[in-house]
DNA sequence: TTGACTGGTAGGGAAACGCCTACCTATTGT
DNA sequence: ACAATAGGTAGGCGTTTCCCTACCAGTCAA
């Protein structure tokens, strides 16, 4: 494992573990719905505190999904997709099972791990 | 929220909760790389011990991420990819986002929609 | 049938998570 | 200067996660 390696797989790793809560993807869509926006126009939204909405922007901003502007004393908030499209990288290699377990050749493709076009 | 949208939402849950995990995104590798392997093989590759990689084998499968069968006193664990097809549905609104910000169009997105209230 | 082998379950413990209230700083309007 | 507003931080607390060891059930081979 290189250095490099080591610190994409940390980066990943925030990325995913930001998504694994329904909080934080609820407020992804909202910046990309409605776009950037304060934290208290994120909040009217949660059934839940401003402190506990601020750790999640925390998280989502560590994991380098969200970021903030100054603004006043207002903060706005915006989406940043960049590493969502990395998660659709680490997804494309899974394409071609879904897609052929979909067309109903699963089993064909359990007993042949390679490349079964016939 | 209906019956049915919340089944749906619990399941998203299961999904990218089993995601957030090193080990089971690793264990989702294995399997799509050299296909359908009992626990024993698949323990070989991890720092861990085989009870803590049954567990692991649980969220998958609970998220449907994997499937079992049994064969003799093995258990053969296949990918399931159609859940991944879901988080690509998942993604996809969010794919112009990282296309205009790749293209440099970030800033124009960012104050179109500005109803963030001074 | 006994013994080895595969793999799941039970239960425990440390750490992380997700929520809260209380408090702090910074900015703005009067 | 003072009060109000925006939002982050500290610390506490219950729950969940993730690992472990110990144990149990099913299967195969001698």
């Amino acid at each position: 494992m290189t250095a490099a390696g080591a610190r994409e797989a940390a980066a990943e790793d925030r990325v995913f573990a930001a998504l694994a809560n329904a909080t934080r993807r609820e407020v992804l869509r909202l910046l990309r719905e409605r776009g950037p926006q304060p934290v208290q126009a994120l909040a009217d939204h949660f059934d839940m505190r401003r402190p506990s909405l601020s750790e999640h922007l925390k998280v989502l901003r560590e994991a380098g999904l969200v970021a903030e502007q100054r603004s006043g004393r207002q903060r706005i908030y915006r989406l940043r997709a960049a590493p969502l499209a990395e998660v659709q990288d680490w997804l494309h290699p899974y394409e071609r099972f879904w897609r052929d377990q979909l067309k109903g050749l699963g089993d064909l493709l359990d007993r042949l791990p390679d490349d079964g076009q016939s």
